[in-house]
RNA sequence: GCCCCCAUCGUCUAGUGGCCUAGGACACCGGCCUUUCACGCCGGCGGCACGGGUUCGAAUCCCGUUGGGGGUACCA
């Protein structure tokens, strides 16, 4: 039998980096043993139901990388049938009315299953409460649904977060009422904030757009993702989609909740944006960039890369880092002597190249006395109105001459 | 309260009875490189929650304690 799994997202808002880390590793197991994936909506609860998250989901998966087999699926078309199911299991005693809903009747003894990150697991039936599986006004629940759509779906294993460990039980119960044998279930460790509480909307970004708006890669975004709770070995950090597919196993998950750590997603991020060709980074940063209604220049814009590339984590740090390659800057503040000497080295330099820039500064320097660090400082300001910044050198080639000797000359004249 | 799960450096983790004086990565600290920042390189700090067992031997197995998490809806 084939693998077939199944990502059930309920569309109650827009997807949190905790699902999408479960997603992935349904994904990652069924990519890896050639099975299907499936996408199915969990919106039995209409009521909750946020009409743009179906969509939105979608979308932040693609974003991902993450696909599906098959048609999205919508849970609450399958109720029909799961009424019809409920109605057999109360012609055939295994469930009840009560108030008009109908209840499921836990069986004696206890259930266990074969957890596959998780181990045995076993409950005692007296424990499980009999739970409504079609509400009075005829609409099945999640926990009666979720285990028919698997069913009718023949899903081979269901991996899923570590919250619905105690609905497991139940479900089993009621998939033997039906006659059907219950997939393999996986259940996957939570992810915490990093005060050790569950991730929630006041740690700031959760939802995969922020990441996205953010300037994060996908790649990167999945390879963090997948070292939530899982490793391959003791060493490897650093892996691309491909080879997560390649080495992803259930029984190397772990069993214990993660802290979502920001500082290593960004640390990952900027590995993954270093590797870019020049090519892919320009292509990345134009379309972050149109995103964001920021117009500047395109063809500044990618002769901005090879000056930034080493430098920035992610995307949302570059418009300040190169702002002034695209608007002025306030000369304040910048040693004017300096400024002054340095419009006197650079006004002969032909070809403005960096090569040459770098040539007649360090000869400044030289003839001056002084120490590269403390003469550059000055300049630095003067041009890019701060005190960090790209390279000056290839900096000044790129801001162009005219421009550079301007504003290094508007520093001057301040006294 | 009851049920279930979990417990290795601050964080992500390796470790499945001897290979562990517990390995790697992020973060942090120090140094090198250096025009700032960053990258890179070198070095350092830092952990098996506690108490009992089992065993020649325990981070690894068992029990208890403590701590954390999840569930306990006509939510998913």
């Amino acid at each position: 039998m084939s693998v077939r799994v199944r990502m059930a997202p309920s569309p109650t808002g827009f997807l949190h980096i905790g699902g999408v880390r479960t997603f992935l590793f349904n994904w990652l197991f069924a990519r890896q043993h050639g099975g299907e994936c499936r996408l199915r909506i969990e919106n039995t609860d209409t009521s909750r139901e946020v009409v743009e998250a179906v969509d939105q989901i979608q979308e932040s998966l693609r974003w991902v990388g993450i696909d599906w087999d098959g048609p999205v699926t919508f849970q609450l078309d399958t109720a029909e049938r799961a009424r019809v199911l409920a109605e057999q299991l109360v012609s055939e005693g295994k469930a009840y009315m009560d108030d008009g809903a109908i209840r499921f009747k836990q069986p004696p003894g206890s259930v266990s299953w074969e957890d596959k990150v998780r181990g045995r697991i076993e409950f005692q039936n007296e424990n499980l409460p009999d739970l409504v599986i079609v509400r009075s006004d005829g609409r099945p629940t999640y926990n009666f649904v979720s285990p028919v759509d698997d069913m009718l779906d023949e899903i081979t294993h269901v991996i899923r977060a570590e919250d619905h460990v105690s609905n497991t039980p139940s479900q089993i119960n009621i998939l033997r009422a039906l006659g059907a044998e219950p997939p393999i279930y996986s259940h996957l460790p939570n992810i915490n904030g990093p005060d050790g509480k569950k991730l929630s909307k006041r740690h700031g970004a959760v939802s995969v757009d922020v990441f996205r708006d953010d300037g994060y890669l996908p790649a990167a975004m999945m390879n963090f993702l997948a070292l939530l709770g899982w490793s391959f070995d003791d060493k490897t950090t650093i892996m691309q989609p491909h080879e997560l597919i390649e080495r992803f196993t259930l029984e190397r998950v772990v069993q214990s909740p993660a802290t979502f750590d920001y500082e290593k997603l960004d640390w990952m991020n900027g590995m993954y944006l270093r590797e870019l060709g020049e090519d892919a980074y320009g292509d990345f940063l134009v379309g972050w960039l149109h995103d964001h209604e920021i117009t500047w220049p395109e063809e500044t814009v990618r002769a901005t890369v090879p000056l930034v590339q080493e430098k920035i984590e992610k995307l949302s740090a570059y418009p300040n880092f190169v702002r002034f390659f695209f608007e002025d800057v306030s000369p304040e503040g910048a040693d004017p002597t300096m400024c002054a000497a340095a419009v006197e080295a650079l006004t002969p330099v032909t070809p403005w190249t960096t090569e040459a820039i770098e040539a007649a500064l360090r000869a400044m320097v030289e003839a001056l006395g002084e120490k590269p660090r403390t003469a550059f400082a000055p300049i630095r300001l003067a041009v890019t109105g701060s005190k960090i910044s790209p390279g000056l050198f290839e900096s000044l080639e790129l801001l162009g001459k005219d421009e550079s000797l301007a504003r290094l000359g508007a520093a001057a004249a301040i006294s």
